[in-house]
DNA sequence: GTAATTTTAGTACAAATGTACTAGATTATT
DNA sequence: AATAATCTAGTACATTTGTACTAAAATTAC
């Protein structure tokens, strides 16, 4: 493989596991047995290696949202859709969890994420709008509650990673499967009847055992 | 003032300002005017300092807390709490900016924020059971979806930070407004007709512009 | 007033980091 | 085959950081 890559894909590892401050050229290079100098050949400093994974990460949310369907727009599909995204964010987690750091150490990620999140925005009031028609989601009953609702959400899923860390253990299938069900659940209020039916089908044939919380505070409280 | 508090003091604006990485016991030193050693003689090191601000924050939450009053409560009084837990949340923003990289450093913070989350799950289900009494809540219509929505709150009152950082360019009283606005409408799916009426007079009398959302993208999308 | 204590200044050191530079090795181009 | 472009190793330097230590100054206790 590519010295580049075998470089973005150690800094990755290495920024997923120690965190962003913990990170320097040395500590990758010495890994990948190539001398520090080599690194800084393909890379100035780890802060290009950042913006760089930055990139590939919006690359790849951005793949996931291509394949929009309004047809086969349904809970079912959004919770779906929703673990896909998370287990890209997981795989880039140290971005999101470290967000603040990021920003102020690269300022042009602040400005790209803010037009990120516009893009989001219509996206999933695109969505709604979607849902409304087919009759799943309800119609706006107070002004502006569904914008609300989306920023929310936005809101959200980037924010479930940052509890995610504190409040698992193990971070397998179990932690995005449990933060899907929280973001698909967020959307149960706004349901109409048939929206609700379709909601009760799925779940009821999923399984699942009885909402408990946290599993780290189970039989603690 | 006692040179322990300067250096609290100092140590919090420079945490604030540049972030958990960008400050050492030297930086807060040259500022008080005092020696390194000097410091090193009230606080080990950055972390302990850190250590100290972590358990203001959670006294000066739990200080806010303790005000609950069952009669009072609504919507509008949500409202205004929340703004009041944001205001202390925001004056140790870096806390909860920089918190993967403060478990990451300081081991105990993360342990004690998981028995402080469970507290705040337990005041949130009083809360709303407490509202339901009132008649201002629905009855829990899909089972587990008021755990579920106390969950997302929790984790709402944490991220609404990271989002500010990036969205806002000022941030005064309109960014605090925005958010508790956020914070209560998740709420509004959930009213009883009774409650609706309240939260509508409330909303009225306020007499806000309507939603547009985020300040910085208005205009441009 | 003297002794004990707390507080402060100043310095020194090892470890780590980003950056820059040279020179050699490898690969691609013609 | 010769030349150019790309890649790699190795080293050196200035900075910064946490930590440790000594000695002086200020405060408190007796």
């Amino acid at each position: 493989m590519k010295t580049r890559d075998r470089i973005i894909i150690e800094a990755k590892k290495q920024l997923n596991e120690r965190g962003i401050d913990q990170v320097s050229i040395r500590s990758i290079a010495d890994v990948l047995g190539i001398s520090p100098g080599n690194l800084t050949y393909h890379f100035k400093n780890v802060d290009a290696i950042i913006y760089e994974l930055y990139m590939e990460l919006v690359a790849a949310l951005s793949a996931s949202i291509q394949e929009f369907e309004p047809s086969k727009l349904n809970t079912r599909w959004f919770y779906e859709q929703t673990i896909k995204n998370f287990r890209v964010m997981w795989d880039y987690r140290f971005l999101l969890l470290d967000f603040a750091a990021v920003t102020r150490k690269i300022r042009p990620v602040k400005d790209h994420f803010r037009q990120l999140v516009a893009m989001r925005q219509l996206q999933f009031r695109m969505f709604a709008d979607q849902l409304i028609d087919n009759g799943i989601m309800q119609e706006e009953r107070i002004p502006g509650l569904v914008d609300r609702f989306i920023i929310q959400m936005i809101i959200y899923s980037d924010a479930w990673l940052s509890d995610a860390v504190v409040h698992f253990d193990h971070f397998g299938e179990k932690m995005f499967e449990f933060y899907a069900d929280l973001m698909v659940s967020s959307i149960v209020p706004f349901l109409t009847e048939k929206g609700l039916e379709e909601y009760r089908g799925w779940k009821s044939a999923k399984n699942d055992p009885p909402f408990r919380g946290y599993p780290s505070l189970l039989g603690k409280m």
